[in-house]
DNA sequence: AATATAAATGAGCCTAAATCATTATTAATC
DNA sequence: GATTAATAATGATTTAGGCTCATTTATATT
């Protein structure tokens, strides 16, 4: 046998179990939460043993903490194939936006598994980048409308994507736990309201406006006076 | 010995445990995390056998529970006093905003209790009760401000909330983690973009005396051509 | 003082995470 | 193909911590 190809099934056996304990993982979390999630359960749903598990992931918390940024790494591809099926940036947001929603809303659940990830989590922990990852995406498209002149603030550019992102995560959970309320109502509200607040156009057509009127004034001024 | 006084001391014996533990409990949270809190820890630094606070609370998660309602029935309270010490919900809006931030910057492991707890929740759980509390002061102001007419809005009361404390329920967090930004930006921006917003007077007003000022250009240029 | 009731105790139980000596599998060498 | 070396997998065992319950202690009543 080539030993190369020899390699290759090892490894690749090895990349298809962890593969299989990360998916029987992800959905013992998802069924019975942090606490309810048992290694036993995950190792057999994977057809392994309870130690093989260990041999992949150090402990409970590594291997739970990897579906977590799975799913951020996951929704990061998306937001960014959304994203990019749109031109302007007012368009970009909006996608963005109902596409978080949608997403969160559907596997709400991680949410908090990522909340309680960044609880013991300092600043540069590896367990946060996935979601400064997804977060990123959110601050590209507002810099690129900075950059294109269609956004204007005069606030730094986090402060935006706070409200933006903070608003998208909370709404997120208002949404799951409120049936009845619409994600639309969310979306279009925050991006008229970006629209409004820090829109180039809206001002500037009102400060156009002005400079119009003040135009036509001094023309009518003019010929009063010169009559 | 007075009956009375006899039930009174008893009473207030086990009083005092209960907050002894629920204080250790505390303690122990915000120390060690959710998992890393020890049952064991909190009954020694409450000076109780353990076995004793399974007497006062059912197990480790109504305890902890217990811990995360009582911080913010403490917080509701807070909020209410700060905001009752304004008349404009504006300046309602901007206190709450700035003790928000205050609070939850400074305990801020308890938000990520938070969010676990309603990780399980459902929408009656009682747990969810004491945030529901909080945030119900949100909505007072604003539907304070909606009645006087201060704040108008096309949308439900409550998308305009989750943008309101969405927001700022992000903003704690990374004020968190990035403690060279400032509080008072985040405060600054969100006030100011809720009276860009929803302030009756500045809009209006403005597309008012434009339409009015059309009105009289017209009527003065067809006067000027008839001449 | 005797008795009844309520509160507190902590040794021990039980579940589930983590370990590690042993076994099985794969790769390399002759 | 047999032998050896290295790597992967196993699951019985250890460990830790939440929780229970038979027993003891404290308080109230008669």
């Amino acid at each position: 046998m080539n030993d190369i190809v020899k390699l290759g099934t090892r490894r690749q056996k090895m990349e298809a179990k962890e593969r299989a304990i990360l998916q029987a993982a992800r959905n013992e979390l998802s069924q019975h939460g942090f606490e309810g999630a048992k290694m036993s359960a995950i190792a057999c749903a994977a057809e392994v043993a309870e130690g093989t598990v260990y041999l992949y992931y150090r402990n409970k918390r590594e291997l739970l903490d990897a579906v977590v940024s799975e799913f951020w790494q996951i929704l990061t591809t998306g937001a960014r194939v959304v994203t990019g099926q749109h031109e302007t940036t007012l368009d970009k947001l909006r996608a963005l936006a109902e596409f978080h929603l949608k997403e969160l809303v559907k596997d709400f659940d991680f949410v908090g598994f990522t909340v309680r990830t960044r609880e013991t989590g300092t600043l540069d922990s590896p367990s946060l980048t996935p979601i400064r990852a997804y977060v990123a995406v959110f601050d590209e498209i507002f810099r690129q409308g900075q950059d294109r002149g269609t956004l204007v603030t005069a606030s730094p550019l986090w402060v935006v994507r706070d409200l933006f992102y903070g608003t998208l995560e909370y709404a997120s959970r208002t949404l799951h736990l409120h049936q009845e309320r619409r994600h639309e109502e969310v979306v279009n509200h925050l991006i008229e309201l970006i629209q409004r607040c820090y829109g180039a156009d809206p001002s500037q057509a009102q400060v156009g406006a002005l400079e119009a009127i003040e135009q036509r004034l001094q023309s009518i001024e003019r010929q009063l006076t010169n009559q």
